[in-house]
DNA sequence: CGTCTATTTGAATGTACTCAAAAGCGGTGG
DNA sequence: CCACCGCTTTTGAGTACATTCAAATAGACG
């Protein structure tokens, strides 16, 4: 892998360029086309994913067969089954890639490795754990507190970038409402 | 602070009789009755707290002075407002005693000494955080894919001893529902 | 026993859903 | 350039589910 991805990846972070070939060696490039399935249901999660281009989602299909997004992740973001990565156990969720993207793996393997061997590694995916914790509560909340309408509009707000890239499917699958109901509200925002 | 108690939070870790006195100088020990509320919205989150006994609640009041709660908390968790208590800023949620409670408070700034001081440390918080994600994650799916009536069931599973010192409409508004539906679903169980 | 709080019940309302059909959009090939 | 196709979004009508507001019942506790 090239080694310019590691000061992308761990920003803020200075490292030795031991370290930062030790840390090279243990991430994958792929090139991912659009529509590709890059995780499976049913299957052990061995990796995560960061995201350096394109655009992916996370979601769970349940026995009716509707789809509902856990995540959407774009540039700088990471995507996996995190519950199932956590657990090297196997995971419900598939992850899709919704535009061409650009991604480095990384095995549960050699991130615990790293905790082991350049500690500062360990801190900077606690503070990511920590941040993602925040934000899903944030989401949680969201669920509990506000109206579908208002849940769109928090989106667009908070996810700018993503929304460019994601058909309105998506997002309401996201919101959790249907695509027909998304585009009522939408509706009801134009006219308003 | 009893340094016993310090194996009850960090069951599993070995520790030196140095570290334990170390953690032990982090903690401090706090006897809280029913109905209190130890943290209030709007102010510095600047503790984490460990339960020994007694359970809690976080949660969200709305305009509509509307209450929603985000976490419940029996012995052995941790509660607090995380994403103020990661951000060092101030906080949305607030946090009421509803069982009289034995609780161990730790400050962030302790918290990050220990990470220092004591890598494993951070180790152990690292996986306490990823533990709570996937909770977290589980919690988004299940409001995405199930009915109120599904998340009910799947609240007392996965919860009963929480179910048994909570009130019907904590519960409700943990679930995001108003007590009368929650009422209606307990009825419908109960006639089936 | 009486009071306060929690839960249940009822009736009317509202919001989002389902199903079905129409309209819009983008790309491809004649 | 336009006609066609597949996919996405919109619209409409009827339905289901949870909500609101109000009132009745049940429980807990002094």
């Amino acid at each position: 892998m090239e080694e310019v991805i590691v000061s992308e990846i761990f920003k803020n972070i200075t490292l030795s360029s031991v370290e930062i070939s030790k840390i090279s060696s243990g991430f994958t490039k792929l090139e991912i086309k659009k529509g590709v399935i890059i995780m499976k249901a049913n299957e052990f999660v061995l990796h995560q994913y960061f995201v350096s281009k394109g655009c992916l989602r996370a979601f769970f299909v349940n026995q009716q067969g509707k789809e509902h997004t856990v995540q959407f992740a774009v540039k700088d973001w990471w995507i996996s089954d995190y519950t199932a990565f956590f657990s090297s156990s196997k995971g419900i969720l598939q992850i899709e890639c919704l535009q061409d993207a650009t991604l480095y793996k990384l095995s549960r393997e050699n991130m615990e490795r790293f905790y082991v061997e350049i500690p500062k590694l360990e801190s900077f995916f606690r503070k990511k754990m920590e941040k993602a914790f925040a934000g899903f509560q944030k989401r949680i909340l969201g669920n509990l507190a506000l109206s579908a309408k208002e849940r769109y509009v928090t989106f667009t707000h908070t996810y700018p970038s993503i929304e460019q890239n994601v058909k309105n499917y998506h997002i309401a699958s996201y919101l959790g409402i249907t695509t027909e109901s998304l585009s009522r509200i939408r509706k009801e925002i134009a006219t308003s």
